[in-house]
DNA sequence: GGAATCATGTAATAGATGCTCACATGGCTT
DNA sequence: AAGCCATGTGAGCATCTATTACATGATTCC
């Protein structure tokens, strides 16, 4: 057993891994309470150290709660980029495997959701995040060229269309029924499926038929 | 002209109006700097009264936001009703005018919209708020089961699902493309034709072919 | 090894907010 | 006209964001 420099237990005038503590902390917070319902004075209080500290790792309250949003950017394209697998077995079950993926990080990860799509930052404050943000949308967009793919080249449906309407039908479904709060709009089946069916058909729309 | 008693002017100790004025306040606080940024105390200020004086109309700050949600579902499904129009012309090209009003409405209302959807309220906070959703949900409801009866009774689709699934894409849309800071994701074309041809396909999906 | 330096913590504080209380006012009912 | 009571005020507490001056100790450089 080391006393290694990041052992939690490491206390002294020095934190020594505040930084970490403090996203840690304010990922519980906001997963319990909201991203309304984390304070700096709180996070601070979880990491034993005084309601200033976290002003030394994070210019303002913005600040950590990009950082989180970008760790979740992150976080989310290499979720979604497991779940694709570069399209295998099938361009046509790994979309589906894409959409359960979009679902479950919702579900799962309601920290780094709220920061990355409830928590009203200022678009200019990182520009990290954008980009972070299209890397994981490039993901679907790539999936969905993979499925056009599949049709006659005259018949290729515009992938990046297809992919913000993916998109769209995924967050909507996160944000109105597979997320907390919201899921007391009771619905008669699992937001997977439902998610599922949409694609399904939308595909079928697009002249894309399954496997 | 008439001093009636809702005259703005109005003012002595009473003053009158305030519960209105409040509302009409943080609307316009939150259309200007989303919902988090609106504060009991500013609304106070803009109708020149005390900080004390809103807790005479509304229990807390989470009450101002339910009144104003509830409001905005109202004024929504009354606007989607107008816009779906009993299926005039047709049910086909009223799903259409759906379409573009849950976008207009996400676009011109701000408040309304952010309040309705990104306020996360207790939902155990005012019973009427699910009622007054579930009217607005009950008019896109309704055009789907007006499209369903366009196909042969033996291939119809569960208008629920349906329901639900043009339901999240038009929040999706709304969410990530249409609503004030979320406009920076630059997309190719407007959120309303990216909407109208992610519906066209969908029904096409389900074998509702257009007109 | 020891001193200067710099990152990282604290204490104290200002200003804003949510919300509550006791009290003031004046419109409305009787 | 008298009094009730809805509605507004003033004062005040607890909390939060953020800043400033100061304290500590890890690191670097001679």
């Amino acid at each position: 057993m080391a006393w290694s420099k990041d052992d939690s237990k490491r206390r002294g005038y020095h934190h020594g891994n505040l930084r970490e503590v403090l996203v840690a902390a304010a990922m519980d917070l906001i997963a319990a309470k909201g991203p309304a319902g984390f304070t700096v004075a709180e996070a601070a209080r979880a990491a034993k150290v005084s309601p200033a500290a976290p002003y030394r790792h994070f210019r303002d309250r913005d600040a950590l709660m990009a950082e989180i949003a970008l760790r979740g950017f992150e976080s989310f394209a290499e979720a979604l980029g497991q779940a694709w697998n570069d399209g295998k077995p099938h361009p046509y079950r790994a979309m589906e495997n894409l959409g359960r993926a979009y679902l479950a990080f919702a579900r799962t990860q309601p920290a780094y959701y709220a920061a990355m799509f409830e928590s009203k930052l200022p678009p200019d404050a990182n520009p990290d995040l954008g980009k972070a943000g299209d890397r994981a949308f490039a993901v679907l967009r790539q999936a969905c060229e993979a499925l056009c793919d599949l049709m006659p080249a005259d018949k290729r449906p515009p992938a990046l269309m297809m992919s913000l309407h993916i998109w769209a039908l995924a967050h909507g479904i996160a944000s109105l029924f597979a997320r907390g709060d919201a899921a007391r709009r009771k619905i008669p089946m699992a937001p997977e499926d439902l998610l599922e069916a949409g694609i399904l058909l939308y595909l079928r729309g697009l002249g894309i038929e399954g496997l």
